[in-house]
DNA sequence: GTAGTTACTATCACTTTGCAAGTGACCCGT
DNA sequence: ACGGGTCACTTGCAAAGTGATAGTAACTAC
């Protein structure tokens, strides 16, 4: 059994779950991919307290989903980007928009829109192996040798 | 502005969020997927506490994205069920177990086979409506009127 | 009638969350 | 050079949530 193993288990959901699997962390990713990448935008955007944005920064900082990016020397201020594995995960949080907008109630809601098309997407988690949307097709679970 | 509105802002992730954002009710999810449909099921697997799971499954219950059903009137035993709700949500495990898969780490994991083509799935969330993977494309964020 | 199964609830220690207030590093106007 | 403002936090403390352990309730099987 590998080091990874013994600290995550055999689950990549829960591997998955463990670096972000809370409200805050995620929001906090919506955040930063709307522009709002300076802590005070993202505090006053969220209305979290201050210490625990702190701790939720530092967090996705140390999981390698955010990284810190000097914009002004003097005095030394700080902002966060999206890594490749934050934006990674940036679909999925359209997905669970999506699963929002069709099951949690009504009322006026934000919506991403294609630049290019100008239509509202409609995220859809497909299988790549066969192109159908997860949920029209068996699955099975299979472990590990 | 509507109740909807007022309780749960105009977020779509936000209110997707308020309802399943943590780590136990999503890895309960993944077990009532996999059939582990029974308190003490749930309970073993999960290594998680009984009243932290009662309070998790009565949650999940009381949201809609699973419901009760009796197996045995003497004794009186429920087990739970996925709703529809709660069936479209899994999806979204998918995805994240796949985000986990590629950034979290090695070793033996577990994976999910689609029957018919004994392929181990691999899931990605696309635009419906161009059919691209979300990433690909310029996104803008639209707000209601 | 005693042991086992299943699904919890109750108690209580411990951890986390979050509000409010304060700190440090700087800039800018006068 | 001194007061005010901005930004990014830290500290202190109360309140809420989490979780291990133990106990309860409603049976069944022997």
């Amino acid at each position: 059994m590998t080091d990874d193993e013994k600290k995550f288990g055999t689950c990549p959901i829960d591997r998955g779950l463990t670096l972000i699997g809370d409200r805050w962390s995620m929001l906090v990713l919506r955040d930063v991919q709307r522009g709002f990448t300076r802590y005070d935008q993202i505090r006053t955007s969220l209305g979290i307290a201050p210490n625990i944005l702190a701790r939720r920064l530092a967090a996705l900082t140390d999981a390698g989903l955010l990284e810190k990016r000097r914009y002004s020397q003097r005095p030394p201020r700080d902002e966060y980007w999206l890594t490749e594995k934050g934006r990674d995960f940036l679909p999925i949080l359209a997905a669970i928009g999506a699963w929002g907008r069709k099951h949690n109630g009504g009322g006026a809601l934000t919506r991403q829109v294609d630049v290019a098309t100008g239509e509202a997407i409609r995220p859809v988690v497909i299988d790549a192996n066969t192109g159908a949307p997860l949920g029209t097709r068996d699955l099975r679970l299979e472990y590990p040798d």
